[in-house]
RNA sequence: GGAGCUGUGGUGGAGAUGGUUACCAUGCCAGCCUGUCAAGCUGGAGGUCGCGGGUUCAAGUCCCGUCAGCUCCGCCA
């Protein structure tokens, strides 16, 4: 029997009670979190979005309120009215915020019942994740959820405000657009008008964001959706949210420094927490060189060393032949870790195989030597060249990996983190940005035999370099710079081509050729004929960006609604079949015969 | 496309070597209880062990397959 709120609209929320309201009548409308029946006297834990308040009902009070609240569950949606009182000296609770009062009901309504919820609605629960899904509208009613929500609409109020106040303007680009070449599969959209035709949903605004710079816009940004159907990982959606930022007139230092000072001026308004700025700027190929990864976590060392030279002298075959063969062998200090037994050493192995290598070789360093099944390989001199380079100690494990770059820096870099976590080597409060930059424009695609962008192929080379862009253009540097924040790639962004030729040349060198490039990007290619000013920009994650400042694990937990990581949602059930006229409107057929019951 | 982990009442977990009514906690329901706060005490209901197949006299337990969730590789300009 559900009661209409009535005049029972709340004067305060639950959470804002403190000891300043002793005396007062006051209405709250919330949750039951908890309620607690002492026969004679009865507690209810009301919680609304601001935090908890513990109601009495006592038949002393108000028998009519007694009685309704003795038929109260778990979840029921109340509305109570009641006189704030200090609790009676010794039942004062601590562990609640507003543990000092509470409030004795004069006037219950029961505005509606609730079925008792598969998890208890509380912070800090054990509850598989795909139930948590199913009934994502429970889950969000947890206080820890709430606030992560509450903290991203902070995040994104303060984008908003500053650059608001560096001049910038929000602008809506189009979610139905058109599928373009390179990069991450589409979403596609049937078009009902345009028979076999479809629009693809963006996986970035950017070339819109460009044509605005053409328009004279000069300062542009959107916080917007963002979609890529590729598999995903704790760290990636099919649908996410950036933060979209161009500016024209504006070379590589200044975006940096703007965005450094939008960085701060968010961590402050958010956290309360001061960054330090100019962040480091740290090469493309130092980041490889020293972490194996484009996205180093610097908040601990246990840097990689390039051995390479030292192995090629020495025995042991594994390494002269990789060194043979143009490969590369580096090894890391795992600091201490002498003491790691060969079972520890051999998940350690087992971890680099997830990366390609094929192997890891181990030393640890004793007082009296080095204790490694390949040390009979190594002259004295050459272990001890080894040693000093990797500025070994008595105590230490010395691990390495022979094998190509790519297969060195991923298994290496990958290694890096994990021992850093076995270490406890990372500090939790820690944030240590670093701008990458002096990307390379292009690398070899061995796959499809041709260049492709590592950014994307609106991206400007650097200035000198582009003669190179017609004879080696895997030298050529990019004026692209990536954002890393603990090792998570927050942003990226580049300065742009403006002018035609250069935009046709990069065409060239990644292999679209004329044709294709007009049919996909001729509208664009018109636009820079037509007076294109210098720009560049950047885009941030906003789900990543919030998920390292709530210190969670996935951005499935800063995200309202996620989807699984097979791509589904569990509690609207998506994707789903659809009708067969939709289809035939659509002029679809599908391919796939219809599972059994579907 | 691949690797790994997980799947037992609503929830979280336990169930050596296959063997009688599947255990514990919590939640739920009922009763008692006027100061609790994840209240307490007493009693009760609730699962056939993700699904399918196989081995066996007998399977939650072994085998095969499959589905789902998570982590990772590939992929993600």
């Amino acid at each position: 029997m559900a009661e209409a709120l009535g005049d029972l609209m709340r004067t305060i929320y639950c959470g804002e009670l403190t000891t300043e309201n002793i005396g007062e009548t006051v209405i709250l409308n919330g949750w039951v979190n908890k309620r607690r029946d002492h026969g004679g006297l009865i507690f209810v834990d009301l919680r609304d979005r601001t935090g908890i308040v513990q109601v009495v009902f006592s038949p002393d009070v108000d028998r009519e309120a007694f009685e309704k609240a003795e038929t109260v569950r778990s979840e029921y949606v109340l509305a109570v009215k009641g006189e704030v009182r200090r609790r009676p000296e010794g039942t004062e609770n601590e562990q609640l915020k507003t543990g000092l009062v509470e409030v004795y009901a004069s006037e219950l309504r029961i505005l509606n019942k609730a079925k008792t919820p598969p998890f208890y609605i509380a912070e800090d629960i054990d509850v598989d994740e795909a139930v948590r899904l199913k009934y994502r509208y429970l889950d969000l009613r947890r206080p820890d959820m709430q606030r992560v929500l509450m903290l991203r609409h902070r995040t994104t109020k303060a984008m908003r405000d500053f650059l608001d106040a560096k001049g910038f303007l929000e602008i809506e680009t189009p979610m139905l657009t058109k599928s373009t070449p390179e990069g991450a599969r589409d979403y596609l959209v049937p078009s009902r008008l345009h028979p076999g035709e479809f629009f693809a949903l963006p996986q970035s605004p950017q070339i819109f964001k460009q044509l605005l710079m053409v328009s004279g816009m000069e300062r542009y940004f959107q916080i917007v959706r963002c979609f890529r159907d590729e598999d995903l990982r704790a760290d990636r959606q099919p649908e996410f949210t950036q933060l979209d930022i161009e500016m024209s007139f504006v070379d590589r230092e200044r975006v940096l420094s703007l965005m450094e000072d939008l960085v701060a001026y968010v961590f402050k308004e958010t956290l309360g927490k001061d960054i330090q700025t100019p962040f480091t700027r740290l090469p493309y190929r130092e980041a490889m060189d020293r972490y194996g990864s484009d996205k180093p976590d610097l908040r601990f060392g246990l840097e990689l060393v390039d051995i390479t030279d030292l192995a090629g002298e020495v025995e042991f075959k594994v390494f002269a032949s990789v060194v043979q063969s143009g490969g590369q062998v580096k090894g890391i200090n795992a600091r201490g870790c002498g003491s790691f037994t060969r079972r520890e050493i051999d998940e350690l192995t087992e971890f680099v195989g997830n990366y390609g290598a094929k192997g890891l070789a181990w030393m640890i360093v004793q007082e009296d030597g080095i204790k490694s099944p390949i040390a009979k390989f190594f002259s004295e001199e050459q272990l001890g060249n080894i040693k000093s380079r990797l500025g070994a100690a008595p105590g230490d494990l010395l691990l390495f990996v022979a094998d190509r770059p790519q297969v060195v820096a991923a298994s290496l870099g990958a290694l890096r983190v994990e021992l850093a976590k076995r270490l406890d080597l990372i500090k939790k409060d820690e944030l240590n940005f670093v701008w990458i930059v002096d990307f390379p424009l292009v690398e070899y695609d061995e796959e499809e035999k041709r260049y492709v962008a590592l950014h994307h192929p609106f991206t400007s080379p650097v200035e000198e370099d582009i003669p190179l862009m017609d004879t080696e253009p895997e030298k050529v540097r990019a004026q692209a710079y990536d954002l890393v924040l603990n090792g998570v790639e927050l942003g990226g962004g580049s300065i742009r081509i403006h002018r035609r030729d250069v935009q046709e040349k990069m065409f060239k060198v990644i292999g679209l050729g004329d044709e294709e490039a007009r049919e996909k990007f001729g509208f664009l290619l018109d636009a820079f004929e037509y007076g294109t000013p210098p720009h560049g920009g950047i885009a941030f994650g906003l789900d990543r960006w919030v998920m390292i400042m709530a210190q969670r694990d996935t951005i499935r937990d800063c995200i309202a609604f996620p989807k699984t990581q097979s791509a589904t949602d569990l509690m609207i059930q998506a994707p789903s079949p659809v009708d067969k006229h939709q289809l035939k409107e659509l002029h679809l057929k599908t391919a796939v015969v219809p599972r059994k019951g579907e």
